[in-house]
RNA sequence: CGGGCUGUAGCGCAGGGGGAGCGCGCCUCGUUCGGGACGAGGAGGCCGUCAGUUCAAAUCUGACCAGCCCGACCA
């Protein structure tokens, strides 16, 4: 392609609404523009990029059995109805009425079409496994969109759903699509982790993120840094740390008054205590029944833990007027001394490393002091419900601790179960003639966040670093005068062997000064810059610039197409570390 | 959905009752030509929309619309 003839335009100045690096890049180097909030118009250059993504993600599914389907992004609220979301999915669900005033959606994810698109044709447990796919536009009317393709409303997505006869068939389906995403991102040359995810309404307990490690990112993981557990903060798990509490060193309830003092931080100051000496009460109303939570003052309740263990529909902080209705105190003095016993109480594994805590009095403007497991409050349930921290114990191991990083998740798999087969009749005859529901899995990818994470990952000062097998362009040659035909020649020369030798080829042939291609050229990131300039096309050669390293090397003209091609080739494939 | 901010040329912004401006970008000419050149000339805006106040509104008031930020939420 030629640069003089190419539609695209690259800004100096990055837009104002731009706040991370890949929004701001690709918006400088004219890859992506907005039309609306969370809605973009993708660029030539965004589209290449994007469809070498997605060649990646077509290769390694149909190499493992999988075909592609293309699925309506319009769908009739019929389906969603049948499967209870059309009330479930809230305001993330963009309905609207076709003329005849029947309801429909814009989907937002595909689990309800595919389930009716398969109970039609399934028959019989011979026709199993299946898992079909398609890459296709998806829209959720987001809360707060941002960050350019990172959270947009309208979005590309590959969505994969698997079919088989029963559980452990669909497990293996599951670690299919695991092995398949980790060559889909190593190939797309980004570093990224696979870790525990939580699951969300959907519920079971088989899900994992895939992860692209960069500051930016919206997703908090804990690693652990000498085995290879990883989990989402969402979903890591918290050890108990203590043996059993010396019960022989609790000392007697004392109430101390703290007046005005609601928050730990309040009472610890006040009382000269550590936040981790404090039992952290917290009323919750899970599915409009009032729950007590405890847990240790330095650890923060994990409500989706909370929510599973819990086994709620909708989970939420109780309201004053229900803590009050409860637990006759007003939020800031509730403790779990003397509390009814119609309340259930859930407390966090962190409540039994210790003793000795120091709670909320049920009363206005008192603590007690020396609350002790057991001699003086009972859960019902103590469970791991605290967001796991850097620096804890690994689950997994022992001797390991967990590491934080900041992840972009480009892709999810899921171990679903039946609930959507059942629910929707998706079933076949097995081979004693029984119906049965088909065991599914979803699993999906998201296209345009991949290449934004990509650039996320891979950039410096100056622009994109692109990754060879994904970038939108693999070479830019760069004649620096125009009026020199030595130069104009040999870039014409090199441009069209490049051509030949299947090389994705830019040439920027726009009249324009060294330094203003130089720029432009490292924002956009090509791989590789090859530059001929008056001086060394005089002396038969090019300079060929490598983006990455900023390693610089002249050759002979001849050896250029040679050299180049052969360092392309060798990364195309991808493999990140 | 709560709280906040912003809408003036393609982009970034200034102005703040009576002449619509600056920088970048764009067009023409000349000089320049290896890291976003320089000079001269030029094109481009219903100042988000609608209403109100006023002799007069980009400017003041109100409503609405749009975009952004923080929070809550999220496959």
């Amino acid at each position: 392609m030629r640069l003089s003839q190419s539609f695209y335009k690259t800004l100096k100045e990055i837009p104002k609404d731009a706040r991370i690096p890949s929004h701001q890049l690709m918006f400088r180097s004219g890859m992506i523009q907005q039309l609306s909030s969370g809605i973009y118009n993708y660029l030539p250059l965004a589209l290449r990029s994007i469809r070498k993504i997605e060649k990646i993600i077509r290769e390694e599914l149909d190499s493992r059995g999988c075909e592609e389907v293309l699925m309506p992004a319009v769908q009739p609220a019929s389906l969603w109805q049948e499967s209870g979301r059309w009330d479930l999915y809230g305001d993330l669900l963009l309905r609207f009425k076709d003329r005849k005033g029947n309801d429909y959606c814009m989907g937002p994810t595909h689990e309800e079409v595919i389930t009716d698109m398969v109970r039609r044709n399934l028959k019989s447990w011979k026709q199993l496994p299946w898992n079909l796919y398609q890459i296709q536009g998806k829209f959720r009317d987001e809360f707060r969109p941002r960050f350019g393709l990172m959270r947009g409303r309208e979005f590309i997505m590959k969505d994969a759903y698997s079919f088989d006869v029963d559980v452990e068939s669909a497990k293996k389906s599951y670690w299919k699509m695991h092995e398949a995403y980790t060559a889909i991102f190593s190939r797309c040359g980004v570093r990224f982790r696979a870790v525990d995810a939580a699951t969300g309404e959907i519920g079971g307990d088989m899900s994992q993120e895939f992860q692209v490690l960069a500051s930016s990112g919206e997703d908090l993981i804990l690693s652990c840094d000498s085995c290879n557990y990883a989990a989402n903060i969402e979903k890591a798990v918290t050890t108990s740390t203590g043996g059993t509490p010396d019960e022989t060193a609790f000392k007697a309830l004392e109430t101390v008054d703290t007046p005005g003092q609601k928050t730990i931080e309040e009472v610890s100051s006040f009382l000269g205590a550590e936040a981790s000496g404090f039992l952290k009460s917290l009323v919750y109303e899970s599915d409009s029944k009032p729950v007590l939570v405890l847990i240790a003052g330095d650890r923060d309740v994990n409500e989706s833990k909370l929510q599973a263990a819990l086994g709620s529909g909708v989970l939420r902080m109780a309201s004053n007027t229900l803590v009050e209705k409860t637990m006759g105190t007003s939020p800031g003095y509730v403790g779990p001394v003397g509390v009814s016993s119609e309340v259930f109480v859930v407390a966090d594994l962190s409540v039994t490393r210790g003793i000795n805590w120091i709670s909320g009095a049920n009363e206005k403007d008192k603590h007690i002091r020396n609350v002790n497991l057991r001699r003086d409050f009972n859960p019902d349930k103590v469970i791991d419900i605290a967001f796991a921290a850097a620096g804890d114990s690994c689950p997994k191991c022992s001797g390991g601790k967990l590491e934080e990083h900041r992840g972009i998740e480009v892709g999810q798999v899921f171990y679903l179960g039946n609930k959507y087969s059942k629910m929707m009749d998706c079933s076949f005859l097995d081979e004693e003639g029984e119906s049965q529901p088909a065991e599914m899995g979803c699993y999906g990818i998201g296209v345009g966040r991949t290449m934004a994470a990509a650039i996320e990952q891979n950039h410096d000062e100056n622009g994109i670093i692109w990754p060879v097998p994904i970038a939108p362009w693999e070479v830019v040659v760069l004649p620096l005068q125009l009026n020199d035909e030595a130069v104009v020649e040999a870039a014409e020369t090199i441009y069209e062997s490049f051509r030949m030798a299947g090389i994705d080829t830019m040439i920027d042939d726009r009249n324009e000064r060294a330094g203003f291609k130089f720029k432009d050229a490292d924002l956009i990131g090509y791989p590789v810059q090859v530059v001929l300039g008056g001086r060394s096309v005089a002396a038969g050669n090019a300079e060929v610039k490598f983006r990455e390293s900023g390693e610089k090397s002249e050759m002979p003209l001849d050896d250029v197409v040679v050299v180049v091609r052969d360092w392309i080739l060798e990364r195309r494939q991808g493999g990140a570390e």
